[in-house]
RNA sequence: GCCGGCGUAGCUCAGUCGGUAGAGCAACUGAUUUGUAAUCAGUGGGUCGUGGGUUCGAUUCCUGCCGCCGGCACCA
C-alpha cells in the first residue's frame, strides 16, 4: 500500500499509508487534537473523521473552534433530537432535519401536536443521548434496501426520499447512532453523539409543508438553536431578548407612531408623531429624487379591471386584488357593471401617462415616480406588524429608457439607493440577483440581453450580488434589496426590475432616431419599497432612538422651576421658527422626573431651563444617551440644532 | 391560506376548581416650586375579543367566528 502525503493548515507535511482516517491523523498530530476532533476538512470539503484518505490532499481537523464547526453541531443536534423525540413518541415519523443560520429543525409527523411543553422532556432526553456516547457511523445503503428498511418501520417519507435519491443516481448514506438508531442522510457527522456540546435548547414548533409545497401535508417542525458552549448560548439568549424590545410593533406603540386594529387589518393607523416620521422620510426621498431627474405623478386608485386584464395582473394575482362598485343598483346599471379594482400597482397607470402624447427617443430616459397607494389582498398568515400588510405606499418609479440606457440607468440607480440606504444608518445591505424563472415571457435572446445589461451595472457601481436562481420576475430579471429586521428576519426593501413585458401590453412606444416606432423598456425600481415597511425597519434599526432629523420630537424644553416659564416659551418658539420640532413642558414636576419621561421617550435633546438660564438666556442641553450637560446661549443652540436637524437631502445641496 | 399557541383596564400581568374582577405603571385632579432617569396624596377606567350552547347563573366549561403571535406557503 503506497504512502500519501498530507498538507496541513501550518504548511507541514506528513507522509501516511493510503487509506489512513481522519480521526487517525488527527491522533498522529496529538491526542488533545483526537479528543477536539469533530470532522476533516480534505481538500476544502468537509468529511467525517472516519473517512479514509485514499489521495495526497490538504487537510484541516475541525474542532469547535473552526469556522463552519457551529453548521456541524446543529446538524448532528437535529439528529439527536429527532432520536431523542422518537425515543419518546412511538410512531412519529423523522423527515428532514438540517442546520440553519443559527440553530437547526427537524420536521416529524405525528398525529398528536408537540407543545413547547414538551420541550423540557425531550431537551432532557438530548442530554441523555449525549451521556451515552453513542458512535456516529456513515454507512452507504442500496436503494431497495433502504426503501425496504425504511418502509418496513413506518418512515414512508424516508423511503420516499430514499427513492428520489436513487432516481438521481446518488449514493444512499446512512449514519447510525448507537445501534437502535438511524437516518438517512448526506453527512458529515460527529463521531460520536458525545462531541455534541449541551449548549442547546428548543425554541418554538410550528407547522411545516412536506417538502415545502403547500399542496402537501403539514409536518411539525420543532426549532432549536444550538452552540459550541454554554456563555455562547445564553449570550444568543440576551440578543434575542434585547432583539424584542427593539420590535417596531412595541416600539411603534410605546412611542405612539401607530397603531393597528381588527377593523382596518393590514391598514396601519399613523398616529402624529408617526406621521411626521413618515413624512420626513417621503420629503427626504422627493428631494433625492428630484435631483436626479425624476418627475412626480399621482394616478387613481381606482382603475377598471380592464387595464389590469392588458397588462396580465388580473390573470396572475385577481384573488389578491381587492375590487370596488357603487353602492347603488342604478349608479351601476348605468355604469354598465364595470368592476373597478384598487390599484394593486402603480405601473400600468404610469404607462397611461406615458403614452398620452407622442414620445421622442429625446425623451427618454423618462424617470416617473409615485408615492404610490396600492392594496393587496395579502394571505392573512403573513401579515407582521407594519412590515407586511395589505394597505401600504411605495417610492416607485418606473424608467422608460431605451435598451442601450439600461446598464447607466441602474447603475444610477444602485448608486442613489446605497446612498439613501446610507443616509439612514444601513450600511450591510445583501443584494439578490434573480434571474430568469422557469415560466417567462420574452425570448431567451431577450433575457440574455436584459441579464447582461443588468450585471454589467452591478459590475459598474461595484455591488455585490448574490444569485437567486430562478427569481426573476415573469417579465425580467430583477435585482432585490435586502433588509433585515431586529428579530433576524430579513425584508424585500429596495428592488429592480427589468421589463421588456408591459411595455408591449400596454402598447407603449416612442419614435426613435430613424423615425419609426419602437419600444421602451421600462425599469420598475423602488429603494425604500413601501413605507410602512421600510418605518419598520428604520425603528428597530435606531431601536426607537432615531438620528436628529427623523425625531418626530427633536427637543423637549423642560423647566425646573415656573420662573423659566416665559422663557422656556421664548425658547420653543425661536426653535419652532427654525424649524425644528419642540415641545414645551411647563408640567409640575421635578427635572429628574421630567428627564426621565423624555428620555425614556427617546427624544434626542432636552434643554433643561431654570432661574439661571432664564436670567443668562441660555439652556442647559443634554442629549439622549449621556448625562452629560453643556450650558449653551439661546442662539448658539437655535443655529447649532438647526444645522444638526437638516436631512441628509438637504445638507448635501448646501442648503 | 395551513399548523400550533394566545386574547382580562392604555401597557405589563394576576384572578375566578362557574356566583359579573384586581395590582403596578400610565392617565386625570390636588398639594408641592423642585437643578438633570420616578415628590406625595387622591380619582376615574374593564359587556374579561365576539356570536352561540350547557347552566338558576358563564369572564371561567363546550363550540363557531374574528384578531394577534410563531413558523410554513405566498409576496406583481
Amino acid at each position: 500500500m503506497a504512502d500519501i502525503t498530507l498538507t496541513l493548515p501550518d504548511g507541514a507535511e506528513r507522509v501516511v499509508p493510503r487509506g489512513t482516517t481522519g480521526a487517525e491523523v488527527a491522533a498522529a498530530i496529538g491526542p488533545g487534537l483526537a479528543k477536539a476532533a469533530l470532522a476533516i476538512r480534505v481538500d476544502g470539503e468537509e468529511q467525517d473523521l472516519s473517512r479514509a484518505i485514499d489521495d495526497d490532499a490538504s487537510i484541516e481537523i475541525v474542532t469547535v473552534r473552526s469556522p463552519g464547526a457551529l453548521e456541524l453541531i446543529r446538524h448532528d443536534a437535529a439528529h439527536v433530537m429527532a432520536q431523542a423525540v422518537q425515543e419518546l413518541y412511538p410512531g412519529t415519523q423523522i423527515t428532514f432535519g438540517p442546520a440553519t443560520e443559527d440553530g437547526f429543525y427537524y420536521d416529524f409527523v405525528r398525529d398528536e401536536p408537540f407543545s413547547p411543553e414538551d420541550f423540557e422532556r425531550i431537551e432532557a432526553r438530548m442530554r441523555e443521548i449525549v451521556a451515552r456516547d453513542l458512535p456516529i457511523v456513515r454507512e452507504e445503503w442500496e436503494p431497495e434496501q433502504a426503501i425496504e428498511y425504511f418502509k418496513g418501520i413506518g418512515e414512508t417519507y424516508k423511503a420516499e426520499w430514499v427513492a428520489e435519491i436513487a432516481k438521481r443516481g446518488e449514493p444512499i448514506s446512512v449514519y447510525r447512532q448507537g445501534d437502535k438508531w438511524l437516518d438517512l442522510c448526506l453527512g458529515p457527522h460527529l463521531p460520536s453523539t458525545g462531541k455534541l456540546p449541551k449548549a442547546f435548547k428548543l425554541m418554538k414548533v410550528a407547522g411545516a409543508y412536506w417538502r415545502g409545497d403547500s399542496r402537501n401535508e403539514m409536518l411539525q417542525r420543532i426549532y432549536g438553536t444550538a452552540w459550541s458552549n454554554e456563555k455562547e448560548l445564553a449570550d444568543y439568549l440576551h440578543r434575542l431578548e434585547e432583539a424584542e424590545r427593539r420590535d417596531h410593533r412595541r416600539l411603534g406603540r410605546e412611542m405612539d407612531l401607530f397603531h393597528l386594529q381588527e377593523e382596518a387589518v393590514g391598514s396601519v393607523f399613523w398616529h402624529p408623531k408617526g406621521w411626521t416620521l413618515y413624512l420626513t422620510v417621503e420629503n427626504y426621498i422627493r428631494d433625492r429624487l428630484a435631483a436626479t431627474g425624476y418627475v412626480e405623478v399621482k394616478t387613481p386608485m381606482l382603475v377598471d379591471r380592464v387595464l389590469w386584464e392588458q397588462s396580465g395582473h388580473w390573470e396572475k394575482f385577481a384573488d389578491a386584488m381587492f375590487t370596488a362598485h357603487p353602492r347603488s343598483a342604478e349608479a351601476r346599471k348605468s355604469e354598465g357593471e364595470r368592476v373597478l379594482a384598487i390599484k394593486p400597482m402603480n405601473c400600468p397607470c404610469h404607462v397611461q401617462i406615458f403614452r398620452q402624447g407622442i414620445k421622442s427617443y429625446r425623451d427618454l430616459p423618462l424617470r416617473m415616480a409615485e408615492f404610490g397607494s396600492c392594496h393587496r389582498f395579502e394571505p392573512s398568515g403573513a401579515l407582521h406588524g407594519i412590515m407586511r400588510v395589505r394597505a401600504f405606499t411605495q417610492d416607485d418609479a418606473h424608467i422608460f429608457c431605451t435598451e442601450d440606457q439600461i446598464t447607466s440607468e441602474t447603475a444610477a440607480f444602485c448608486e442613489l439607493l446605497l446612498g439613501v440606504y446610507r443616509d439612514f444608518g444601513f450600511t450591510d445591505v445583501v443584494v439578490k440577483f434573480s434571474d430568469r424563472p422557469a415560466t417567462r415571457a420574452g425570448s431567451d435572446e431577450i433575457w440574455d440581453r436584459a441579464e447582461a445589461a443588468l450585471r454589467d451595472a452591478v459590475a459598474a457601481v461595484g455591488l455585490e450580488t448574490i444569485l437567486n436562481p430562478g427569481e426573476g420576475a415573469f417579465y425580467g430579471p430583477k435585482l432585490e434589496f435586502v433588509l433585515r429586521d431586529a428579530i433576524g428576519r430579513d425584508w424585500q426593501c429596495g428592488t429592480l426590475q427589468v421589463d421588456f413585458v408591459l411595455p408591449e401590453r400596454l402598447d407603449a412606444s416612442y419614435v426613435g432616431e430613424d423615425g419609426g416606432r419602437h419600444r421602451p423598456v421600462m425599469l420598475h425600481r423602488a429603494i425604500l419599497g413601501s413605507f410602512e415597511r421600510f418605518i419598520g425597519i428604520l425603528i428597530e434599526q435606531y431601536a426607537g432612538a432615531f438620528p436628529l432629523w427623523l425625531a418626530p420630537v427633536q427637543v423637549v424644553i423642560a423647566t425646573i422651576t415656573n420662573d423659566g416659564d416665559a422663557y422656556a416659551r421664548e425658547v420653543a418658539d425661536t426653535l419652532s421658527v427654525a424649524g425644528l420640532r419642540c415641545v414645551l413642558d411647563l408640567s409640575n414636576e421635578k427635572i429628574g422626573y421630567k428627564v426621565r419621561h423624555h428620555s425614556l421617550a427617546k427624544v434626542p435633546v432636552i434643554l433643561a431651563i431654570g432661574r439661571r438660564e432664564a436670567e443668562e438666556r441660555t439652556v442647559a442641553m443634554r442629549r439622549l444617551g449621556s448625562s452629560a450637560q453643556e450650558s449653551l446661549a439661546l442662539e448658539d443652540v437655535r443655529a447649532r440644532l438647526k444645522a444638526e436637524a437638516q436631512a441628509p437631502s438637504k445638507t448635501a445641496t448646501g442648503e
